[in-house]
RNA sequence: CGCGGGAUGGAGCAGCCCGGUAGCUCGUCAGGCUCAUAACCUGAAGGUCGUCAGUUCAAAUCUGGCUCCCGCAA
């Protein structure tokens, strides 16, 4: 099929990278703006667009997708379908109608649970026993529409954010190249029960706090790893904590009911290490 | 030019301010001891101190350039 790709960040990559494989034709990746950020705000092209532009398939960047010229030149492509995958951008309904068969979004959690900008995270946070990713024809409100595929996956006590990115990102790809064979495939409105929302990480909410029971606090841990991260202080040095598991170790501190080890961590400066070898250079850690 | 930390045997660090013998914890190797161990003892190997230049009798240490890594902020 012809296909116009939207998206931004590394788990959209991996859903284009999956449709061009299965031979679809990507007409157009439309993906955000790239901003000054990191070391020295250099200006950087977003991970979907630097994919693209390495496959040779045109990038469109606009800032916004509401003036009816961006309507034209989206009509222009005369699309199969649209794959919208963590865009982070509106869609107006006059661009939701304009492909054939219409637009698909894949989102990584069991909705109606957990719609909005971090669901892996709060997932994890939240300490659900399972999340999963879904498959949706779009429609104008945020991740409200009607569910084509639904896959689940379990969350353990060594789940973090970052496994479960990769492993929602590889199976989001599959069940979007699998609902693609079909695209006049039906959809099923989400239930009214069960919503909930995933508000984006917030930085002031990184910190850990101990005055949480262990397993809360090893939730926010993992949910929260590789990226922001959560953090504490130890002597005086801000550290984040990767990754931690209930009970006592060589690193560990005394949450509200039990104690939480430390087993990955990162001093501000340095690169990650698991507790044998942070302590090498680093001993009588004082948490607080 | 957003702010800041860092590069020292295989790993993690100290030494740098106040130039002058390369140090610590661990790992590796060899040997010993022990019923046994992430145990202990003895010994050994392993470094052009990121790189280029400057200052100096002498630079890991002081000065300047460059490369790479990381934290913050956005």
């Amino acid at each position: 099929m012809r296909l116009i790709f939207m998206g931004t960040p590394e788990f959209a990559v991996v859903t284009l990278k999956a449709l061009i494989e299965a031979g679809h034709d990507i007409a157009c990746v439309y993906a955000q703006p790239p901003r000054a950020k990191g070391r020295g705000l250099a200006l950087t092209p977003t991970p979907v667009h630097a994919f693209a532009q390495s496959q040779n398939i045109d990038v469109r960047t606009p800032l916004h997708l509401k003036s009816e010229e961006e309507h034209l030149r989206f009509g222009s492509l005369k699309a199969d379908a649209a794959v919208i995958v963590a865009y982070g951008l509106l869609l107006p309904q006059a661009i939701l109608d304009l492909p054939l068969h219409g637009c698909f979004n894949i989102h990584a959690s069991l909705l109606p649970r957990w719609r909005g900008a971090a669901p892996i995270q709060r997932a994890i946070m939240a300490g659900d026993p399972e999340t999963g990713v879904t498959i949706m024809r779009m429609e104008l409100g945020l991740d409200t529409g009607p569910m084509i595929k639904t896959e689940r996956v379990p969350i353990t006590h060594s789940t973090t954010g970052s496994t479960l990115h990769d492993e929602l990102a590889i199976l989001g790809a599959e069940l979007m190249v699998d609902v693609l064979r079909n695209p006049l495939v039906k959809a099923t409105p989400q239930p009214s029960a069960g919503i909930s929302y995933a508000k984006k990480i917030d930085k002031a909410e990184t910190r850990i706090d101990f005055s949480r029971s262990a397993v809360d606090v090893r939730n926010h841990i993992h949910g929260l790893s590789l990226y922001p991260g959560a953090w504490c202080m130890m002597n005086g040095a801000r550290v984040k904590i990767l990754e931690a598991a209930v009970g006592h170790g060589p690193i560990d501190f005394k949450c509200a009911d039990d104690f939480i080890t430390f087993t990955k961590l990162q001093r501000e400066g340095k690169s990650v290490m698991d507790a044998a070898t942070f302590l090498r250079g680093f001993s009588n850690p004082e948490i607080s």
